[in-house]
RNA sequence: GGGGUCAUAGGGUAGCCUGGUCCAUCCUCGUGGCUUUGGGAGCCAUGGACUCCGGUUCAAAUCCGGGUGACCCCA
């Protein structure tokens, strides 16, 4: 078991060293804001895209693909949305020497290049509900500082589903499909979250609202790790999305959209992780076993042949034969930092005994099992440690929490910890903005919960549980 | 949105203030070899850098301007 000491201390610093020398991310390609997936970091992420692709394709979407470039006129549609993007997206003026009549907008979302083909696919209410998703990269430029994983010009990673329905009711009723599939998403990559609706002047440009689901990083700052937003019949109005119902009258469709990101591989990366490096939940570890064979002059024939025999013993395993040149000690230090679920040392010894001795990346535990009973015995680690990594990050979130009675209640819990602060809203705006003027501080939203109590800044009746927080 | 710091081998750094001593220091790393291997081994040999563009100067890693990139703080 290691301490998490200097990753609290310094999370910045802690974050960017790991993604680097766990060869996630290569951060030195010469653009700002974008960087090279490694190929480690890549089988990472292609892990979490497999889960979140299953969690789809069960529950009634289909993968599609729509293409990069949006024509300027259909991009500049939707007069709100364009205005919420307008100052991030890049523009492809020229093809060769040739300045192009119309403009092509790099998609910073994919809205506006989905919707003009939905109002061609959708004729009837029986193709009705529609639910697609795509996989893709999306491109913004952001002016704030550009972080790994965090802050992206290059979003690698966008999922982004879209929903039509032939009434509000089923829109809002996918809203809550939608936030759980992401929450059993989330659960199973054992990342804690709170999930709240986002103030008005903060929710998706277009949108009728937003639900956001957000977790908390080591120094006590949120970050936004999925959106659900309900978009009314707003774009289905601007882009003729219609349908003749029943009746055979022509209506709008309703529409939802949800997304998730690179932050989710951020905050794997954050949320488990310690002063050792990455430690990785065995579903979407790259390799959820690493074996060292500790090969002594004279015996290396025997421990490579108990080697061969455990490798069999692991089918349906992902196994990493670390068999390079180093010493035992050192490739220890490197799996760990890579956060590798499970160390299966085998050296003379063992092979002499027909065992192997396993240890435990989350909490160091070791012990030595018979090859015959390898394979039982790993599958049955592995699963020990899913749960005991779940646990312990759900209870560390927990102490996140703070309940603040008053402003300066607010202020000394963001200062002592960060976290999250529960406090009581009358819902006004201008009270919401006041609040994050004086805290400093941005409100994540409210979580639905009555309150008791009065507004924490005006006194007046409070009507929501609001929760606040320093956020990324 | 505002402010600050910084850029020297694959990674981390010294040198910069006070220009010449620098074909640039140290650690790590790569390569070849010997030796070792149960928690980051050792020895020998060898490889690799002054961010880009412009300016000042007899002379620039060093001074000046700009570009690009990175990091930090505040709002």
């Amino acid at each position: 078991m290691s301490g998490k000491e200097k990753l609290k201390s310094d999370f910045s610093t802690w974050l960017n060293d790991i993604i680097d020398r766990a060869k996630i991310l290569d951060i030195r390609y010469p653009i700002k804001g974008t960087y090279v997936w490694y190929p480690y970091g890549h089988k990472l992420r292609a892990r979490i895209l497999k889960r979140i692709r299953t969690l789809l394709d069960d529950s009634g979407h289909d993968e599609a693909l729509f293409p990069l470039l949006i024509p300027e006129d259909e991009f500049m549609k939707e007069a709100i949305h364009v205005k919420g993007f307008e100052e991030e997206v890049y523009w492809v003026t020229h093809g060769g020497l040739t300045e192009l009549n119309v403009k092509l907008a790099i998609r910073p979302t994919s809205e506006t290049a989905i919707y003009p083909m939905f109002a061609l696919w959708i004729r009837s209410h029986a193709d009705l509900p529609l639910r697609v998703y795509q996989i893709v990269n999306t491109f913004r430029y952001e002016t704030k500082a550009t972080r790994p994983l965090i802050r992206l010009r290059e979003i690698t990673t966008f999922k982004e589903a879209h929903t039509a329905h032939s009434t509000y009711e089923d829109a809002e009723k996918q809203v809550q499909t939608a936030i759980e599939i992401y929450k059993e998403f989330f659960d199973g990559l054992g990342i804690p979250y709170v999930v709240s609706k986002r103030p008005e002047w903060d929710k998706f440009p277009g949108a009728d609202y937003t639900m956001a689901f957000d977790t908390v990083l080591p120094d006590g700052r949120t970050l936004q790790i999925g959106t659900v937003h309900n978009l009314g019949s707003t774009f289905a109005r601007t882009f003729d999305i219609m349908f003749e119902n029943p009746a055979g009258e022509q209506e709008y469709a309703y529409q939802t959209c949800y997304g998730i990101s690179d932050r989710v591989v951020a905050s794997i990366l954050a949320v488990h992780g310690d002063d050792k490096g990455l430690s990785l939940m065995p579903d979407v570890a790259p390799f959820q076993c690493v074996v060292v064979p500790i090969l002594f002059k004279g015996k290396e024939e025997i421990v490579r042949e108990a080697v061969s025999d455990a490798v069999s013993h692991l089918e349906g395993v992902r196994v990493h034969v670390d068999t390079s040149e180093s010493t035992p000690g050192s490739k220890f230090h490197k799996w760990e930092m890579k956060g590798v679920p499970l160390r299966v040392e085998i050296g003379p010894r063992d092979a002499a005994s027909n065992s192997a001795v396993l240890v435990r990346r989350d909490c160091g535990e070791k012990k030595t099992v018979k090859l015959s009973e390898l394979k039982q015995e790993v599958k049955t680690v592995l699963d020990s440690i899913t749960g005991d990594m779940k646990k312990s990050a759900a209870k560390e979130f927990r102490l996140w929490f703070s309940d603040a009675e008053s402003l300066d209640d607010a202020q000394a819990a963001l200062k002592e910890k960060g976290g999250i602060i529960r406090t009581v809203w009358c819902g006004e705006k201008s009270c919401g903005l006041e609040i994050e003027e004086v805290l400093g501080a941005t409100l994540l939203g409210t979580n639905g919960e009555k309150p008791e109590g009065n507004c924490v800044n005006c006194s007046g009746e409070g009507k929501e549980v609001l929760l606040i927080a320093k956020s990324y």
